[in-house]
DNA sequence: TAGGTATTTTTTGCATACAAAACTTATTTG
DNA sequence: CAAATAAGTTTTGTATGCAAAAAATACCTA
């Protein structure tokens, strides 16, 4: 018999931050490189050369390869065997494979949402959502983005459930580093703002199954808008190259 | 415009075996570090030990360190800040987080498959299937549970999306570490029994909706038992500590 | 000159060394 | 004797050093 499954007492304190700043380096360098990643600082399929990076980010290589790893784990970076690490470059079928996850992820967060929304909660979404309509009536996209991760994070937090955030997070990570522009015509952007506001219905109906629903065909627009965009670029890069 | 978003002419040639053993040693510590917490050879809430660990495992401390980082990232183990690593203990509200999402991952595996699986795919499933019927009338244990692993990663790998397998799998691997029992009672494995006929009928109806409800369901199921389980396990460990 | 080969340079991967933090223990003190 | 403190030990975290692999360059040859 297992015994040893739960910690009774348990034999070391719990995370816990006790010095201001107790961020181990290798911690601070992951962050700083999924920034950098995110932000296409570093473009996918580029090179993380670690001599150049650890000076850039004044650390030794150590560290800076330890935060690699993770990075790796996260599936932000490849890991070439004797060749370092590059930043993923994700394949039109990873794109769709991503948003194929994302999509199930979402859909769940919304489900349980719907259950476990509380009031105030609900409330701090509908406010998020008017300011959205504010940006999107201003056609300010910048703004518009910030309060849409808003709502889908808010969302995701009504779900009450920290692995699910946790995955979220990490999934939405190698899509943020796409940099797509999902609202590039009206049609779509409309369509997304429609879609938004059905969320607020079902939220406020507490019904998981039209959340499910609205999330996923929500998520199929943008994969489809992402994967045209993908096509657009490549014609762009084939006359770019031609020229 | 961002043409560095598609790979046009990889740069660098694509992953593949050059060498027979092409694997580097962090990648290898890893993997064994993997098993070893999946076997609960390291136990729930064990501290790694990092010069303990080098020697066993013959290497030196830093690409043991860079596995370790590996394994944060992948949720199997927690840094605790100048304190090392240890093995992951989960608490309840861990476990029945960790059931959601993973009821979610092999929901959209089920959708996904009964949308995608092929005759041939089909057809090994039903093979494993009966092969799992006559463990389970055996009472055979340890081949029932190999077989019903190798049948949901069958109906995983039918679902045709990579992301959603590894994501599955990294799920999978931290509810493994738990190393329980869901079919102690006679109840419950008949019932584990009877999900599994469904899924066979869903699949080959090619029928997602259904597939979602009886992968549910059983996932459910199944965390209820592992519940239960963790409570008889504390009610035991407490009696143990009081003789 | 194109292609191939040898040599140099760079880069990665692993081991080791050292400093700082945490843990252990011995000792002191109220 | 308990609690607190201090010294010593262990362990972690980071930097550096060195060998092997890969990449780049120079050189040679047909």
């Amino acid at each position: 018999m297992s015994f040893e499954m739960i910690a009774l007492t348990p034999p070391i304190t719990p995370v816990s931050s006790r010095t201001p700043t107790p961020t181990a380096l290798h911690d601070q360098v992951a962050h700083q490189l999924r920034q950098m990643l995110v932000e296409n600082k570093i473009v996918p399929g580029a090179k993380l050369n670690e001599r150049t990076l650890s000076e850039e980010l004044k650390v030794s290589r150590t560290p800076l390869r330890e935060a690699i790893k993770m990075l790796a784990a996260e599936g932000l970076v490849e890991l070439l065997p004797n060749r370092g690490a590059i930043a993923v470059a994700l394949s039109q079928t990873d794109v769709v494979n991503t948003f194929e996850v994302m999509a199930g992820l979402e859909a769940q967060s919304g489900e349980l949402a719907a259950q476990r929304i509380t009031e105030s909660e609900l409330t701090e979404i509908r406010a998020l959502h008017f300011e959205m309509l504010a940006a999107y009536t201003r056609r300010d996209l910048p703004t518009y983005y910030r309060l849409n991760a808003a709502i889908h994070s808010a969302i995701n937090a009504a779900a009450k459930n920290a692995v699910l955030t946790t995955t979220y997070k990490q999934m939405n990570a190698r899509l943020q580093a796409l940099r797509f522009n999902s609202n590039r015509n009206e049609e779509n952007w409309k369509s997304a703002m429609n879609d938004h506001a059905q969320m607020i219905d079902a939220l406020e109906a507490r019904d998981p199954a039209a959340m499910r629903r609205v999330l996923i065909s929500h998520l199929n627009n943008k994969c489809d808008v992402v994967v045209a965009q993908l096509h657009a670029n490549i014609q762009t890069i084939y006359s770019n190259a031609k020229t």
